[in-house]
DNA sequence: GTGGCAGTACTCGGATAACCTTTGTCCGAGTCTAAACGG
DNA sequence: CCGTTTAGACTCGGACAAAGGTTATCCGAGTACTGCCAC
């Protein structure tokens, strides 16, 4: 089971917004050009975190990104969702229901698949834990000075 | 993100083996039409249990697979990890430290990345979760009749 | 000075290509069971 | 009747092909800011 590096792109560059403030929009170029990432496939995961409403986007001159509401009120749970999509990681298949002449035997189906259900309860048990954590936590958890380092670097031009 | 059918199979095929108990070993072709899954990959899939220690097989005639140790010593853990590898989804690739001049700066990372910890805490929340379920309770969990039906069925090859 | 106009910079959205992982198939080698065969 | 041989069935392991998803790039369209020009 893999998870997109674009989570980890969009994580780190939400937890950067939040740090400049929107004061300024951010415009793609500078965010990539800060992480050394590609910038046009950035902008494909920023996109989705806009339609997700995480982001707010400006066009225009001197357009560009910023946070589409308090960075309290930004769990980690909606960047994932936004960028990897709602769907579950365990897809039941029911293949009980493919089980030789299930329809003839007569098998219970009503009761929904146990392995189905044991699965969900795991997922949803990752799902509750990074509905918990917001980009606040992230700001709050870093290491002093990386703020400030960040807010240097894009004053400078 | 998304979890390989693999693992379905896996857990079914077990469920399946525990509910046939371990007096006859069931070969794959059996288990693959009972499923109507293809046989040759699906050995492949069962081979990966086998190595883990969850399952164990047979070579020569009459062989087949037999569930490695007691239904209730099989953790959904064990199965994953079996199947889908121990890495963890997130992949924490450092970008942080890929920022622009970050070793001229004099950047504090000594400390891990916040974003990859947040998202391993939710990460073990899912593991932990998933290896406190275990066979056994997938058995206690389904209808009356499916064991049965199950066991009948292989009588009759 | 003020209003309109063109130019520039940027986002948006879709089309498209390269790459990797997963899915699926196939075959030879090894191994065990059972039946056939010979003494 | 008993030991040996042979055939069959199955697993094992790796090599290989197909499919789908992820990663990445590019380009045209739309939009907002900026500077220029005319009045």
């Amino acid at each position: 089971m893999r998870m997109g590096e674009g989570v980890e792109w969009g994580l780190h560059c939400c937890l950067t917004l939040a740090w400049l403030g929107d004061e300024h929009p951010v415009p793609t170029a500078r965010l990539a050009a800060w992480f050394d990432l590609p910038p046009a496939y950035l902008t494909k995961r920023l996109q989705a975190l806009v339609r997700a409403g995480v982001l707010t986007s400006t066009p225009g001159a001197k357009g560009g990104f910023r946070l589409g509401r308090a960075p309290e009120r930004i769990t980690l749970m909606d960047v994932v969702a936004a960028i990897e999509g709602t769907e579950e990681a365990f897809r039941c298949t029911e293949i009980r229901q493919r089980t030789e002449g299930a329809a003839a035997a007569g098998g219970d189906f009503r009761h929904a698949c146990g392995v189905a259900t044991a699965m969900r309860r795991a997922e949803l048990a990752w799902r509750r834990e990074l509905a918990a954590q917001t980009v606040a936590d992230l700001m709050a958890a870093a290491p002093a000075g990386a703020a400030e380092r960040t807010r240097r670097h894009y004053a400078r031009g």
